[in-house]
DNA sequence: AATTGTGAATTCCTTCACAGCC
DNA sequence: GGCTGTGAAGGAATTCACAATT
């Protein structure tokens, strides 16, 4: 057990494990090592135990990890055994699949409310509970509400403004999906999810077959 | 110009840095030098000059890099002077939401394609020209479209017997967005975008303030 | 004077390899 | 025998710092 930082490559992968955990205490096993983990997602084993041992002494050697153990601690140290509350900013297309999306965890996120600039939006019913609301009372509901992270879907031009709102409001984690740079805030860790790089980087590959060099 | 292999961080990057070319040409700057590129998404400039070195020698000493030149090089080198035809397996609100995405530059990609096992949505015009086919046709379709990159939304149960079969079409990008991990296919690159692993290390930001560890 | 391009230094991450334990 | 936990080695990515160039 260190005092050393932690990587967000480590927290990354304690995600995948963590996943990996559920499926295999569904299927009923009870112990798992290293290798037989490291196998499911072409990684190596130390990986796996070096990131495991960041926060404690998991294992027992000669046998492994105890399955449903093993997903317990990881469910703590990702923070997943409370409820988080949600806030989606932007009712476009992606901010209401998000909305919908069944991926997210029920247990430990919980979308509170989302909000749109539009008028016409404004009101729409989504679901039980869940209603489009106004923008000008962001601030007051995510204090209100007690929102711990927010999901922007803004329009690029207006991420930075509504990101320094949503922060000034006490947020201190941000899923961002703008294509923008957002300016970095003492206690406030930004997520952002890029689809064009993405793209780019598929459309690069195509460009350049078997690692040929682009240059010229 | 090296013939060393070529990081994806590297070519993450890139796309980042035309994004800001973008802008910069239309705001109509002639030059920039990396140093104040690096400033805008607070980067080191050696950094860039690196990431730009691999692909040939762009700037000029003194005065920086001529920003439609290099803008140009950067088109060139992501391979966006063509157009890339898009296919998006699974029409449930992301894939719908990403089917009417406007982040994507029209000309680089243009989607051909969306497809859906739901009898209910086959046929669902979505615009000129895009209508919600059915998935057995897909390998016909891929082959009849010359459909260069799967944007792959299916359930995460199915995600691989989808990706087997658009591989073995012949689609050499796929951009995942099932949380599983699809098995490495020689000649297939593939990006996945996983939002619980974004949502989960927030959630571990929220139970970890301030680098504490969270061992015990 | 300003800025690039790049070896050298540094920092960060992964893998190896094995002692220690079950 | 099998597997974990980890120090040491190796590899990759970033940053420094400066010679070369305009």
């Amino acid at each position: 057990m260190k005092t050393e930082k932690i990587s967000e490559l480590t927290i990354n992968r304690l995600s995948i494990y963590l996943r990996c955990l559920n499926e295999l205490a569904g299927a009923g096993e009870a112990t798992v090592s290293s290798r037989s983990l490291a196998e499911r997602f072409n990684l190596n084993s130390a990986q796996i135990r070096k990131d495991l041992a960041y926060f404690g002494e998991f294992g027992i050697r000669g046998v492994g990890y105890y399955v449903e153990d093993l997903r317990q601690q990881l469910m703590r140290i990702l923070g997943l055994l409370t409820t988080h509350r949600v806030a989606i900013i932007g009712a476009g297309n992606l901010g209401l699949a998000l909305a919908n999306y069944p991926g997210f965890s029920e247990k430990s996120f919980r979308i509170v409310a989302i909000f749109d600039v539009d008028p016409a939006k404004v009101g729409m019913k989504l679901r039980d509970g869940l209603t489009i609301s106004r923008t000008d009372g962001l601030r007051e509901t995510i204090e209100r509400e007690s929102v711990e992270i927010v999901i922007l879907t803004v329009p690029a031009e207006v991420a930075e403004a509504v990101f320094n709102e949503v922060t000034g409001a006490g947020v201190r984690t941000v899923l961002n999906f703008a294509p923008v740079h957002l300016p970095p805030r003492p206690g406030v860790k930004v997520k952002t999810v890029d689809l064009s790089i993405s793209l780019e980087s598929l459309s690069h590959f195509l460009a350049n077959p078997a690692g040929e060099p682009s240059g010229w």
